[in-house]
DNA sequence: TAGATTTGTGGGAGATTGTGGGTAATACTA
DNA sequence: TAGTATTACCCACAATCTCCCACAAATCTA
């Protein structure tokens, strides 16, 4: 999976039936990788709804059960949260994936509207437009950031 | 049973029989694991009703009687509470499961009413929709909840 | 630049799903 | 044992969803 690379922003328009096709240069590299099932989920950041190729949500499945207590109230809490939203697609022949109307709600989404596809090297996010200008206009990334940053063996 | 992957979240109505529909998507993930039966039992929080599919219902049972000591109060508290509502039910053709009077009781679960079905990755729940919403707001997971979870291996 | 291919979007028909109810078999009660 | 209640197993049907086809706009290629 370490071969996935979705990177870049394109403008795409949700139906009238809440589909929304998949970039052409994403739909690429999962095709290169044969993988045409993505799970949709609620992104932690309010806003926008994330994709991960099956995969990588497999990966983070198998990561959070084999850590997870479920005696532990927490626990269960989050992992309600986790996969409540999550949602398992199968692109359709036009390469599309359909939301769901309670994803849509929680992201901000709207039937018809347009939204942004964001390529983040192994998964991809969407976000309603406004949305995202808002997030990035209330949490830059400050100089503090940075040198927490550093802190780990990033570039 | 790693491949069990229940998500999403779907809401079905407990019919005058105490019939509920297992939602299909579910019903497509116990039939690909070639599953027809599973157990149901109180929730741990309060409000819901457990799911298991019967190989998961099988693991903890094993788990439970490997670590239980019956000499422990505690430990046979649990137990009874585990136990002494759990249900086995067949899926009748129609992938349908009928609650037991006891657990509709327990879990707030009216006859006639709506229920929120859950995906909780190898298992379910089924939640009075009034009792989900209480839950959800009396116990949010908080900063120090994130924290928390930090520190295990997560995502 | 013109043709060919790919891409984005819309809509319609058939299959699936959720839900209700009826009947025969079984279990329970007095 | 007879009557009653409960359960299991069908069938039925409307609403919904999924899959497939179609076409226009955009992009690529020669």
């Amino acid at each position: 999976m370490g071969y996935l690379d979705f990177t870049g922003k394109y403008t795409h328009s949700v139906d009238a039936k809440n589909r929304v096709n998949i970039p052409a240069r994403f739909r690429k590299v999962l095709a290169e990788a044969e993988i045409c099932e993505v799970v949709i989920s609620k992104g932690i950041d309010s806003g926008h709804i994330d994709v991960f190729p099956l995969p990588k949500w497999l990966a983070i499945r198998d990561k959070i059960s084999a850590s997870m207590q479920l005696v532990n109230r927490t626990h269960r809490n989050f992992l309600r949260q986790i996969t409540q939203n999550a949602t398992h697609c199968v692109l359709d022949s036009q390469g599309r994936i359909m939301l769901t109307p309670a994803l849509m709600e929680l992201a901000g989404i709207k039937k018809g509207a347009n939204v942004e596809f964001i390529g983040l090297l192994d998964f991809m996010e969407i976000w309603d437009p406004d949305e995202l200008k808002k997030h990035e206009e209330n949490t830059p990334l400050t100089e503090s950031d940075f040198e927490k940053l550093e802190q780990l063996p990033l570039i």
